[in-house]
RNA sequence: GGCCCGGUAGUUCAGCUGGUUAGAACGCCUGCCUGUCACGCAGGAGGUCGACGGUUCAAGUCCGUUCCGGGUCGCCA
């Protein structure tokens, strides 16, 4: 057996070339492979290996004619075990040739066999096959570093390697300077939960993981950097989805001397830049632009997916006049009236429907009306007899629903019919099939308010973040009608999801502290939470902007998949744990008397938790 | 915090109105096989039905609690 107890890496078993590259024209060639075993195949007198290195796969061939000693130490092999082969390239015998494979005109003839170290029969197949079943999420990420073994998660990884490295060099070549800035900061109001860090020194006082660099990169304009961008790392402890980590990665820039359009320019260039050169992908300029107001009232959210068309109509004016009392109530307490028209719909059974309004019944939608138009034209519909012929046509107009289609009416308190509407219009969508194929539809997303109210708080909090400036011309309205404001923030979203959003900041003191008491902070809070940003401000601050990108989501929709976990080499559960590292974990009393922290859970419910 | 879905062999799953010894495929092990490539053929091993409690003559199946994973609403400046 080739087999040595510890054989290391001996300078002759160093890989010559990569699994992948090889190809007809290297026939005749001496190699050196390293790599894993794919797949093995013993004919008994004759075996052939899969071997995978990170390029891909070629078939490797042990015959005993051609090395003994090669062929009985393959004997041993089983799926991921590590091994050097050493061998010629030779063009496969006429009529085995795979074309499935890039390597397929080849196979290298195995003189030595070197086993690096062998494995345990893996969890679950790192062999990928298009037809095979998927393995469940906890069994990969458990085992994550066999997961990453597989093709296609390498391709991802190699992707968002591409893309990060097309981001960078786009502002490199743009005169943007890249800053790293702490992740040991101070908590600051407002937002999202922290991750704290107990601080030893200062027994009681704590640090807080950044929920982005936002502060940093407005005093680096301060600093004088003008252009400064940076890969960085953000942390915000709320609950998961399929496109939420704990932890994330963002573009992060900042450019001072500009105004909104500056920045977008420069973020809509590097996009194109990146898509261009990462996926060969060109993307259509100017990306549309619509104000949030028109988003919101359009699409009913402010990430439009722009891929398909049911856009949603204000019906409020036509049916102002309605015997129909549940419009009318909804119009006369301030509401909408809006709907949507679903082409060939008509045909959807009493069940389908109700199924439609059980699942808007979570955005606070007390029905949903509906009237199907059949094929003959006939109405069909439980409320058509509140409403005259006129109405109807007038309806019918406003959606321009004709046979075969269904028309669907949601009223109520605007936010509720846009969720509602916002939320049938895409399931819809992706339901009938209308969503562009591997389409990329960007828009910009601009004006959005500089407020919103805050129900449980019962105050006014920032849209945005409360740095961000507003229109001049709504100057005036922030202290006679402050949620009138509009910011100068815009979102970039592409496909429905938001990839970013960014602002013109606030650069002077006293427009700052204006802001600060709309959102009821006294100036002495004011002073405690952010006097460092007055303080700089008051040293010759210049006017600035700018805006942060996630990185996950751009790179999740770039390779089609449709959660971040699997564009993230370590993810969390949706439970914020790592199922490879077993983290959150508890720590020793030791640890945590240094820290002058007191766990304040029986030490039972502790366990409990985990 | 709410709602929904799931947890059965290493993996992916089936398992009906509760009823004999819980099945299939792939994988794994053994043997055979010199042109396969999801190799093939023959044989074999492999189960805390997530956990705990309850109902019942009898629970993978019904009920309750709980843990884990996923989706989603709230939340995410």
């Amino acid at each position: 057996m080739a087999e040595a107890m510890n054989p290391g890496m001996p300078k002759e078993w160093h890989r010559s070339r990569w699994c992948g590259q090889l190809r007809a024209e290297d026939a005749g060639q001496p190699v050196v492979l390293n790599g894993w075993v794919n797949r093995r195949r013993d004919h008994g007198g004759l075996i052939f290996l899969d071997l995978r290195d990170r390029t891909g796969i070629v078939q490797v061939v042990l015959n005993p004619e051609i090395s003994r000693d090669a062929y009985e130490a393959g004997q041993a092999l089983r799926p991921e075990y590590v091994v050097g082969v050493r061998g010629r390239v030779q063009r496969r015998p006429a009529g085995t040739e795979n074309a499935e494979l890039a390597t397929g005109q080849v196979e290298v003839q195995a003189t030595d066999l070197l086993i690096f170290n062998a494995s345990k029969t893996p969890p679950f197949a790192v062999a990928e096959n298009q037809a095979g079943p998927q393995v469940d999420e906890t069994v990969r990420l458990r085992y994550r570093y066999l997961d990453l073994r597989r093709p296609s998660m390498y391709q991802i990884l190699e992707l968002r390697h591409r893309v990060v490295k097309a981001v960078r060099d786009y502002f490199d070549a743009h005169g943007f300077l890249e800053v790293e800035t702490p992740m040991l900061t101070r908590s600051t109001p407002e937002g999202a939960r922290d991750y704290l860090v107990p601080s030893r020194l200062h027994p009681g006082a704590f640090y807080a993981l950044p929920q982005s660099p936002q502060l940093f990169k407005q005093l680096l304009m301060v600093g004088g950097i003008e252009r400064y961008f940076q890969i960085a790392r953000c942390f915000r402890d709320e609950d998961l989805r399929a496109d939420r980590q704990p932890e994330f990665t963002q573009v992060d820039l900042e450019m001072s001397f500009v105004d909104a359009q500056d920045v977008q320019d420069v973020v809509e260039d590097m996009m194109v830049t990146v898509f261009h050169r990462v996926l060969g992908v060109e993307i259509p300029r100017p990306i549309p632009r619509l104000t949030w107001a028109d988003a919101m009232a359009r699409f009913g959210t402010d990430k439009p997916d722009l891929r398909f068309g049911l856009e949603l109509v204000d019906v409020s004016g036509l049916v102002a006049q309605t015997q129909f009392q549940v419009f009318r109530q909804a119009l006369e307490k301030g509401g909408q009236v809006k709907g949507i028209q679903a082409p060939g719909c008509a045909r959807f059974t009493r069940k389908e429907i109700d199924a439609l309004t059980q699942e808007i019944a979570v955005f606070g939608a007390k029905g949903l009306a509906w009237i199907a138009i059949q094929p003959d034209g006939q109405r069909h519909s439980p409320i058509a007899r509140f409403f005259s012929e006129g109405e109807l046509q007038a309806l019918q107009g406003a959606l321009q629903a004709g046979p075969g289609d269904l028309m669907l009416f949601v009223a109520g308190p605007p936010t509720v019919v846009a969720q509602s509407l916002g939320y049938l219009r895409n399931r819809l969508g992706h339901q009938l099939g209308l969503v562009e194929p591997g389409a990329y539809r960007f828009a910009w997303v601009v004006d959005f308010p500089m407020f919103t109210y805050d129900e449980e708080e019962k105050r006014l909090v920032a849209e945005h973040h409360p740095f961000t400036s507003p229109k001049d011309e709504d100057l005036p309205l922030l202290d006679s009608a402050p949620e009138k404001v509009r910011a100068k923030s815009y979102d970039l979203v592409l496909n429905g999801f938001e990839l970013g959003s960014g602002s013109i900041r606030i650069h002077r003191r006293e427009v700052q502290e204006r802001i600060f008491r709309a959102m009821g902070f006294s100036p002495q809070e004011a002073g405690e939470k952010f006097g460092f940003l007055l303080e700089a401000f008051e040293y010759g601050t210049p006017p600035h902007g700018g805006m942060a990108l996630g990185v996950d989501r751009i790179i999740m929709l770039m390779s089609g998949r449709d959660n971040v976990r699997d564009v993230i080499a370590f993810p969390k559960t949706q439970s914020a744990t790592d199922l490879l590292m077993e983290a959150p974990s508890e720590v020793s009393p030791r640890q945590l008397q240094d820290l002058h922290i007191r766990v304040a859970l029986a030490p039972q419910a502790a366990v409990a938790g985990k």
